[in-house]
DNA sequence: TACTGATGACGT
DNA sequence: TACGTCATC
């Protein structure tokens, strides 16, 4: 059972940006529409085309005004631009839509069948899904649905020029009990579903997608975009060396780039079938040993790239290219574009934080000029108050990273700078970095005997230290300590312990008062008095130790005991 | 001035 | 890790 193919399916948005500008103005529905950013060169570049355009010719990358020839009668909807910079923001609340469709669905057929985690969903871009069904269906007992049902689902099937009906009719006339004519089946099934899901995105969000069914990553994306738009195709694993003489390998996921033409060039081959006569060894000669049998798989149909299970972005980013003579050549015009990219962006971030309670960790400030090419550095974002510090500290961070050796840039000037917020945490864990639900969190996880236990008990006049100016920390940081021994010891040490009750939670006198500390200061936003002064040193040294404190004890223990299991919260 | 502006993944 | 490179739409 266990090594029977995968169900691997794609789903992707027809044209999804055009379809997002449609829907506000419906009465552009059926007309040949494109969008484009930036009209004021050549009728700007076009990034999306509706099929009714891409029958004049039109295609993304285009200028406006070119389009506009092949097509008079064609409307340009405008990416609107706020300072000079497109914002995109209009299709990524669009594309959190349809994922909100997409969860919704999987969540009533699971619940329906009174299971779990059936279904792994992947966001693989904007308007691209990869879902893994192979529990889902195998969870069904095996059947064929209606056969009326699928077409009405405007289903495909690529098998030669085999039509679904005639497929149909083996399975109802044969035996099913190989492991091919089983597969073919699951397929079917999973086309029921696929059928369903896009009929759900169409009813809620008007918007019309193709779905690929197949058993892999590579296939389903083959398959996809072989009936288009608002269709779904089967590709059974049976078809594939048929199709593939027909398949351009610059068609393939991820061989549409450098290595793609690399291979076209280096054998003299076109198609995805002559690569997968090229001789195995032959491969290894030019590739590296990785990379041929990975060629190799996919030229046979075989891609065993796991369906990962995520749908939201891993970073939120923005950016703008200042070409020839708009290049950036004085520092001041740097500085208002980063400030000007990071309002964007940092607009983006808290709405990512209220909708998905997370918080970025890092910023990637990028640029890129002639004579450097492309540079990236990176500037930590301190989270250790359970928000995002205000833009203006982390715009005077970034221009301090960005210059810290001051540039010439009069000669090298800037083509390129772009912005990006990565490396987010679950704010119900970014919110131990707020002190006050560190401290229920050891209590929590009684379980851990905090080192600091030992440590003899301080006097209570430490309760005088009140305000944030006269911070509980001695010049030789006793929280440090505890640090660096709870970093010493192994979590293991502690398995023993993980059902004593009776072990103690933090009993660090220092680090309570420091929580304790702490959580006046972070909660008492009310009284002006009482705010942290984010400059003050003294409020750095704590961030300072409260982050080392998250990365030597959270992230390297806990995590890993919640992980293996010793530990659960 | 002219194929943008995002995204993700991998290698070292 | 941090940073450079590649791929996709």
């Amino acid at each position: 059972m266990g090594d029977r193919n995968r169900i691997v399916v794609l789903i992707d948005m027809d044209c999804f940006y055009v379809q997002c500008e449609q829907r506000l103005e419906s009465d552009k529905w059926l007309k040949p529409c494109v969008v484009a950013q930036y009209n004021n060169w050549q009728g700007g570049g076009i990034i999306a085309v509706n099929y009714e355009a891409r029958a004049y010719g039109i295609k993304r990358g285009m200028m406006g005004d070119q389009a506009k020839k092949l097509c008079p009668e064609l409307h340009i909807f405008r990416v609107p631009d706020e300072n000079g910079k497109a914002k995109l923001d209009k299709y990524r609340d669009a594309s959190a839509e349809v994922f909100q469709v997409i969860s919704d669905f999987i969540e009533e057929q699971e619940k329906s069948m009174d299971l779990n985690n059936l279904v792994i969903l992947e966001r693989a871009s904007v308007d691209e899904a990869f879902l893994d069904l192979t529990k889902l269906i195998d969870a069904k007992p095996l059947m064929l649905p209606e056969l009326e049902d699928l077409t009405n689902f405007n289903t495909k099937l690529e098998f030669n020029n085999q039509s679904l009906n005639d497929w149909f009719d083996q399975f109802e006339h044969h035996n099913i009990d190989n492991r091919q004519q089983q597969d073919n089946i699951r397929l079917i099934m999973a086309s029921m579903f696929v059928g369903q899901l896009r009929q759900q995105i169409f009813e809620k969000t008007e918007f019309k997608c193709s779905a690929g069914i197949s058993h892999n990553k590579m296939l389903s994306k083959l398959a996809c975009g072989l009936n288009k738009p608002n269709a779904q195709t089967i590709l059974p694993m049976i078809a594939v060396s048929s199709l593939f003489k027909r398949i351009d390998i610059g068609d393939v996921r991820l061989l549409g780039g450098k290595l793609g033409n690399q291979i076209k060039t280096i054998f003299n081959i076109q198609t995805m079938y002559q690569l997968s006569q090229v001789n195995r060894f032959t491969l290894n000669e030019k590739f590296d040993n990785k990379t041929a049998e990975w060629l190799n798989d996919l030229a046979n149909g075989l891609d065993n790239e796991p369906v990962s299970d995520r749908r939201l972005t891993k970073s939120i980013g923005c950016g703008k290219n200042f070409r020839g003579k708009m290049a950036l050549c004085k520092q001041s015009d740097v500085n208002q574009w980063i400030n000007s990219l990071l309002k964007e962006l940092y607009e983006r971030m808290m709405k990512d934080k209220e909708m998905n309670q997370r918080l970025a960790r890092l910023m990637i400030v990028g640029y890129y000029t002639a004579g450097k090419g492309h540079c990236h550095r990176s500037i930590p974002i301190d989270i250790t108050l359970g928000d995002y510090p205000p833009a203006e500290r982390i715009a005077s961070d970034i221009m301090r990273q960005l210059f810290s050796k001051p540039l010439i840039i009069i000669q090298d000037p800037i083509q390129n700078l772009s912005l990006a917020a990565t490396k987010f945490l679950d704010t119900t864990k970014a919110i131990m970095y707020s002190t006050a639900k560190i401290e229920k969190f050891f209590q929590k996880i009684d379980r851990i005997t905090f080192i600091g236990q030992q440590q003899q008990q301080q006097p209570k006049s430490s309760k005088n230290h009140s305000t944030i100016n006269q911070p509980p920390i001695q010049s030789k940081s006793p929280i440090k300590k505890s640090i660096q021994m709870v970093g010493k010891k192994s979590p293991m040490k502690n398995k023993s312990n993980n059902n004593n009750k009776s072990s103690t939670t933090v009993q660090s006198n220092t680090l309570d008062r420091y929580l304790q500390q702490y959580q006046r200061q972070s909660t008492s936003k009310t009284n002006n008095d009482d705010k942290i002064d984010l400059n003050d040193p003294h409020v750095r040294q704590i961030n300072r130790e409260m982050n080392q404190l998250l990365d030597s004890f959270f992230f390297s223990k806990i995590l890993c005991m919640l992980e293996n299991g010793t530990l659960k919260i």
